[in-house]
Parts: structure tokens; sequence; C-alpha cells
DNA sequence: CGTAAATATTGATCGATATCGATGTCAGCC
DNA sequence: GGCTGACATCGATATCGATCAATATTTACG
């Protein structure tokens, strides 16, 4: 599968100009926290106990079907913003703190 | 029109899960800044003279018409994102700095 | 006041993606 | 080894937004 693509190659603050590659490639990981039910997601994971949770019980107070959750929770393991460990039956997930500040110093 | 909505009610953050209406409004926020074209011009208002730039020479770099740009610099006006000044048949933008730190700040 | 330059608006198109229902897969248990 | 529970994948749909061409608006200038 590979490694979450490193971080962000260039940030908004450097002399030059952006390149459109890069700031596609910086687009698409600010598009993953750009979406109301993801960032819905990361709020629930921040306030659950021990910083974790998984699919049913993350979908349980949201008004969407699990499928959609569990596309969402892709989403972000695929960006790098959450982690995934399966434990038995049940998928857990939790943020990957350092990820989620490196996208948002894509704008400073 | 209205003021460009006093910032973000709400953060990720707080202990409380985000509600639905605070996941979108903060969404929203976010969406103005996760469109490759919009850190472009981003990106080129940083590095220009002045820290300002008019929509022709914004036009000029990208491989985008001029209609475009303007609905680009339009959406980051009504975010709050951009500043916009009219001198003479030409009409200025320039990044208001705090309300880019504020979106960044929505993932803290 | 008519013309040209700079920007805005409008209407249409097209691709991306959030969502769903249906179904597949995987893990524990009787 | 079949059942059930937890999650993933698939295919279809529908909405949203980036983009364009055409046209309107605004401003200066002669």
């Amino acid at each position: 599968m590979g490694e979450p693509a490193e971080v962000a190659a260039r940030s908004l603050t450097p002399g030059t100009s952006l390149t459109r590659d890069d700031a596609e490639r910086l687009a698409g990981l600010l598009r993953v926290v750009s979406d109301p039910t993801r960032l819905q997601l990361l709020s629930m994971l921040l306030a659950a106990p021990d910083a974790e949770a998984n699919v049913t019980d993350l979908t349980e107070p949201l008004d969407l079907t699990q499928p959609t959750v569990s596309h969402h929770l892709r989403l972000m393991v695929e960006a790098g913003v959450l982690r995934r460990e399966r434990r038995g039956k049940q998928v857990w997930f939790s943020i990957v703190p350092e990820r989620l500040a490196a996208i948002a110093d894509i704008l400073r």
C-alpha cells in the first residue's frame, strides 16, 4: 500500500508560488478534513474514552448508514489522518495528531 | 451580504462532539482553501510585491479563464480570506492572515 | 458620450463524490 | 461447520462545484 506520503511537500509560505502538482496534492489533503461528516468523526474520536472508537459506535450518533461511515473512515486512514486497528470482530480508529497538525500547517 | 461570520463557532477540540450544523459551517470554511486553484492564488498573493495582485495578473500564470479566476476570488472574499479593493479599473486582492490562521486552527 | 480595458455575472456542462441498498468477507461462538 | 455480528466492498444515483463561452457591468479616457 505504501506509507501515507511523507508529509506535504511544500506548504503555502515559501517565496515561490505553488506548482499545480503541489497545489493539487495539498488540496487533496485538505479536502479530507473538509467534510462535515469527517469533522464529526474526528470530533467524536477526540471526545471518546482512550481517544478511540469502532465503526458501530461511530455510526450510531450519525444519521448515516454504516457503509457510508466506513467510506469516510477509509478516506481518512488512506490520508494518514486515522490509525486503524482490528481487535476481534471490531475495528478501532484513532487520530494521528501529527498528521492533522501537518495538514493545518499547510495554511501557514 | 453581512460580515464574514465572526469566526468559527466551536472548533474540533472541545470535549463535546460537533453538531451537524457546526460541522457543516467549519467544513464550509475548510473547503474554501481545499481547492488547488485557490491554493495557487493564495500562494501567488503571498509571493506578490506588497502582497497584493489584480485579477489580470492572477489569471495569467494559471491555465484558466478570467471568469473562473474571478469565481475563485469571490469565494475567498465571501469567506473573509481575501480583502478586495477597487483602484481605478482594476481590483486588487490581498490575504487576511488572521482569517487564514483561524481556518487552520479549526484542526486543533 | 462612445470606446476600450478590467472585472463580474450568467447559463450550461461535466466530473467528482457523498450516499444508499445489497452483498461480500472475516472473526468468534454454540 | 454453520450462525451471527462487525465491517468492507460494489454498483447506482444524485448533488455539488469547477470550468467555460458569452455577455453584462464598471471605469477611465479621448
